[in-house]
DNA sequence: CGGACCACCTA
DNA sequence: GTAGGTGGTCCGG
């Protein structure tokens, strides 16, 4: 290890993009709706550098008002980057201002780019004796590298590689450093707009360096070159040698090395970490605090003299070396305490592991009896697959402590599998001790194929950062990232990718899955104590314990149930539809004079416009293809057969394959039903949403597709559908919310809400109001539930814009309160980052404030649909969770089967008919009470069509 | 074979 | 204009 003095130098805006960049998917909103991840994004790289590296050196490089010399050569520079993203601008005065509580100094120049900026005070300090390391990904960078001067480029996945000469002659395939420019002025860089030579890209740069040297040595000897090449070359001469000045990273920037002012001091902790904390960054205060506030470790990472690659140590790396040195219970915990604590202090961020696998016969029992003096076990179950109705279970692990765990293996053979599970019972039985889970619905559909009814309080992570950030993904690999800074083992590294050769969980060695396995249930228990805190927060805590946890129940025991299908009506039903489209294939092909693929809209847009040009002017769609979206067609429809028929055979060949065809693909072989998964952390707005298959979206609007409804049957013939709906439930919630009375008083006295509206925006007695003027109004009362606009009406009526702006204004004045109430929820939303429905849902808008009025517009329509579509959500929900609490304790054997938004359908043995028609009607009526009566209409029938 | 895009099904 | 899911084509690894 070198004593030299080291000099760190980083390329802020550029480690800003790309904190910005990699939570583009998922960026850190706070509750204030501000767009945090540009920020998090930097200061985990600053932070990862200091506390890897600890540097005695460090400054900060930023870009002031560009570079004004490469402009003035060349006026397209960077003229083709998009504008600063909001975030990234919002985030820069933050950033300035925790570094200056850092007491890290910060470099700029006006007029000059950062990377000037740290290439002029990297020579310089060359001059004095230090190693500089450049911290940036931009390979730009590495034309100056040098003995003393390094890139310290973080990588994809964490972690930095280190480059110096022999990285940089290797990546470039160069000899000298310098030569990189001439790269870059050859090869041209789209993001500085930088030209480049034409028809020279990585390949052909390269080439060309190892045969001329440099760009000089190129152009000196085109006579060399032969063909398209030597021409373009010749021919772009001067631009390529501008392109190298572009390149060229200016080293006379008005700027000096002092090394004092680059010293590295304590920070103002107290002053970070308040700033962090208006961030609502949990993670990284903590990890700030522990990085500033103990005693640093002495050593350094970084080998000055040999550059290697370097990649990110995760916990894992420091995982114990054998679970089989720590014995399990008793006694011997207490050791392990003392390691762990030991281990703690030596690495500061690392954690060490103990998972161990418990063997059959005396151990279980033992570990069973441990198990039964917890208060509170997270556990995970490891299966055969996917599918909870096939699948076998493989092991279950367990864990109480951070840190530790066990894992309980399962035979392969399904009585001696049983008696394991009949030793875990109790446990999952027990209605005292808490069950922690990730997607407990799983663990518990999987748990009840073996006759285990999983009892006592629950605790799902899933369901919990649903409520905490509905917006974001919740599965455990992003959480464990997000809220743990830790990576857990992947499945595919267990079992391969799915396809050929993917392994079963089963095929595992024994230590692995137990790794895999107890590592799960490890950070699921972390995350437990994490969401526990903000659920409180949020203020979102009754809506957990009393709504999510117990729905979760309810949906595990809808999908173990599954509706009865009748395959062979859907297979007459498909042959009929065969048919149908292949006349009307023949026709259209007829039409078009030559066979084409009509389902293909690019093939479909070039014989219609093309071809037959059926319009003067087509429309495009945003990537430049003739649109053939079904409101343009059916513009055309009335004019040409061909449309009309394009029309009908895709409306046909959708329903053949998406429900006629797919649907008995889906009956699950040892029920003979179809089994549903209700997802209940997808929709936003805190609707379920339903898929493999989404028994959600079956046809109902066309005669043709609803015959689809008739394939759902009752159980048997003792069995009979029923069907509850809520009657315009998201309307009356706008009422009652609103309180507007004049819509409350409709729906009171149970008028028909449109045709009054119709009545009253027209102002027309009740009893004389059109077919179109109802219509218009139903349209309009939807279209509130949106968030409306004049555009939109008019897209969907006969109504020109002016007529339907029109209507709107008398709709609201009509209605002067549910006006008011929009505005008062887009306030709302403004003031506080969110809206929420009657439970105290919430939904952020990060967009509400945005200065870009499309944005902003759409933020606003979420801020009057979110609370509707959420508390109609909501209210079904307590609805569903009473009335499966009813059906099971009196025993019945009617079950509730799907859930569809605002419906109930239910298997109703018939002798309990007269019951369950009160009850469920009275259940859902009553589930919530508003300043508005809620309606339920019942149907029953042979099948889901007749039911409704 | 996976992802982007289009089209179309529901409340 | 809100909220979802699925299937087909097509393109690129």
């Amino acid at each position: 290890m070198s004593d030299q003095k080291r000099l760190f130098l980083v390329d802020a805006y550029a480690l800003i993009f790309r904190g910005y960049y990699a939570f583009i998917k998922n960026p850190r909103i706070n509750s204030k709706g501000e767009d945090t991840s540009a920020i998090m994004g930097f200061m985990n790289s600053l932070l990862d550098v200091i506390k890897r590296e600890r540097p005695d050196h460090l400054a900060v490089c930023f870009d002031k008002g560009g570079s004004t010399d490469r402009v003035e050569m060349y006026q397209d520079y960077k003229a083709n980057r998009d504008e600063t993203p909001e975030g990234i601008k919002t985030a820069v005065p933050y950033i300035y201002e925790i570094l200056k509580a850092m007491h890290i100094p910060i470099m700029v120049k006006e007029g000059y780019e950062a990377d000037d900026v740290i290439g002029t005070l990297a020579k310089k300090a060359e001059k004095e004796g230090y190693k500089t390391f450049m911290v940036t990904p931009d390979k730009d960078f590495a034309q100056l590298v040098s003995d003393n001067i390094f890139m310290y480029r973080p990588v994809f996945g964490g972690g930095y590689e280190t480059w110096g000469i022999p990285e940089v002659q290797k990546k470039f395939e160069v000899t000298d450093p310098l030569q990189v420019i001439d790269y870059l002025g050859m090869m041209g860089d789209a993001s500085d707009n930088i030209p480049g030579l034409p028809g020279v890209g990585d390949k052909t740069a390269k080439k060309f360096l190892a045969q001329f040297g440099s760009m000089e040595g190129l152009l000196a000897n085109t006579d060399q070159l032969k063909g398209k090449m030597k021409e373009k070359v010749e021919a772009n001469g001067e631009l390529g040698l501008l392109s190298k000045k572009l390149a060229t990273i200016m080293l006379d920037v008005p700027v000096e090395f002092n090394a004092k002012d680059f010293e590295l001091d304590h920070p103002d902790v107290e002053k970070v970490k308040e700033i962090f904390q208006s961030l609502e960054f949990r993670r990284l205060t903590d990890n700030f605090v522990k990085t500033f506030s103990t005693e640093a470790p002495t050593t350094n990472n970084t080998s000055t003299t040999e550059a290697k690659t370097e990649t990110k140590a995760t916990p894992k790396a420091q995982k114990s070396a054998g679970a089989g040195q720590f014995s399990l219970f008793g006694g011997d915990a207490s050791s392990n305490e003392e390691t762990v604590s030991e281990y703690t202090r030596k690495t500061a961020e690392t954690s060490s592991h103990f998972y161990q696998s418990v063997s059959p016969g005396m151990a279980t029992k033992l570990f069973v009896k441990n198990l039964m003096t917890q208060n509170s076990v997270c556990f995970d179950t490891e299966t055969t697959g996917l599918n909870p109705l096939t699948a076998e279970l493989v092991g279950i692990a367990f864990s109480w402590e951070v840190g530790k765990g066990f894992y309980v293996p399962f035979p392969e053979n399904k009585d001696e599998a049983q008696e394991l599970i009949e030793e875990l019972r109790p446990f999952f039985e027990s209605e005292t001790i808490q069950k922690i889970g990730q997607n407990l619905k799983y663990d518990i559909k999987i748990l009840a194929k073996y006759n285990i009814d999983v009892k006592g309080k629950l605790f799902d992570t899933m369901l919990a950062h649903y409520l905490i950030n509905p917006d974001m993904r919740h599965n455990m690999d992003v959480l464990a990232e997000t809220y743990l800074n830790y990576t857990p083992i992947s499945i595919t590294e267990l079992i391969g990718k799915k396809g050929k050769n993917q392994l079963s969980m089963r095929e595992v060695p024994l230590e692995k899955q137990t790794e895999y396995a107890v590592e799960d249930a490890d950070i699921t228990l972390q995350l437990k104590e994490h969401f526990e805190k903000e659920l409180g927060e949020a203020n979102t805590q009754q809506l957990f314990d009393d709504i999510e946890l117990p729905l979760l129940r309810v949906l595990a025991d809808m999908e173990l149930e599954g509706i009865n299908l009748d395959k062979d009506f859907l297979n007459s039903l498909s042959e009929e539809l065969n048919n149908d489209i292949s006349n009307l294939e023949k026709r259209i092909y007829n039409t078009a004079g030559e066979e084409f693929n009509i389902a293909s809209p690019k093939q479909l847009g070039v014989i219609l416009f093309e071809k037959l040009k059926l319009v003067d002017k087509p429309k495009k769609t945003k990537t430049g293809q003739y649109s053939t979206a079904e409101d343009v067609l059916s513009y055309l429809a009335k004019d040409h057969q061909i449309i009309r028929d394009v029309l009908d055979f895709r409306g046909l060949s959708k329903l053949k394959s998406t429900y006629v065809d797919a649907l008995p693909l889906q009956v699950e072989d040892s029920t003979n039903r179809v089994h549903t998964d209700y997802m209940q952390t997808v929709a936003a707005t805190g609707r379920l949403s339903s898929n493999n298959p989404n028994l959600q979206n079956i046809p109902i609007r066309t005669e043709r597709g609803r015959q689809v409804r008739k394939a759902f049957v009752p159980r048997n013939e003792d069995y009979t559908l029923l069907a509850a709906d809520y009657s315009q439930i998201e309307l009356r919630i706008i009422a009652a919310l609103s309180e507007e009375e004049t819509m409350i008083e409709a729906f009171k006295n149970g008028e028909d809400i449109h045709a009054s509206t119709a009545s009253r925006v027209f102002n027309v007695p009740i009893s004389d109001v059109s077919r179109e003027q109802r219509s218009n109004a139903k349209t309009v009362n939807f279209g509130i539930i949106y968030g409306v606009s004049a555009f939109g009406l008019s897209n969907q009526t006969d109504l020109s814009r002016s007529e339907a702006k029109e209507l709107i204004d008398t709709y609201y004045e009509t209605y002067p309160k549910l006006k008011a109430y929009m505005s008062k929820q887009v306030d709302f939303a403004r003031d506080n980052g969110y809206v929420q429905t009657v439970l105290g849902r919430r939904r952020y808008l990060k967009d509400i404030n945005s200065r870009n009025a499309v944005v902003r517009g759409a933020a606003e329509r979420n801020a009057v649909n979110a609370p509707i579509q959420g508390s109609a959500a909501d209210i079904i929900k307590i609805a569903m969770i009473n009335i499966h609490q009813k059906l099971k304790a009196s025993d019945y054997k009617s079950k509730m089967l799907l859930q569809v938004h605002d419906e109930l359908v239910f298997d109703v043995y018939k002798p309990e008919l007269d019951n369950m028609k009160s009850l469920i009607k009275s259940e859902m009526e009553n589930a919530y009470k508003l300043s508005v009566p809620l309606d339920v209409e019942l149907d029953i029938g042979d099948n889901w069509l007749e039911a409704h």
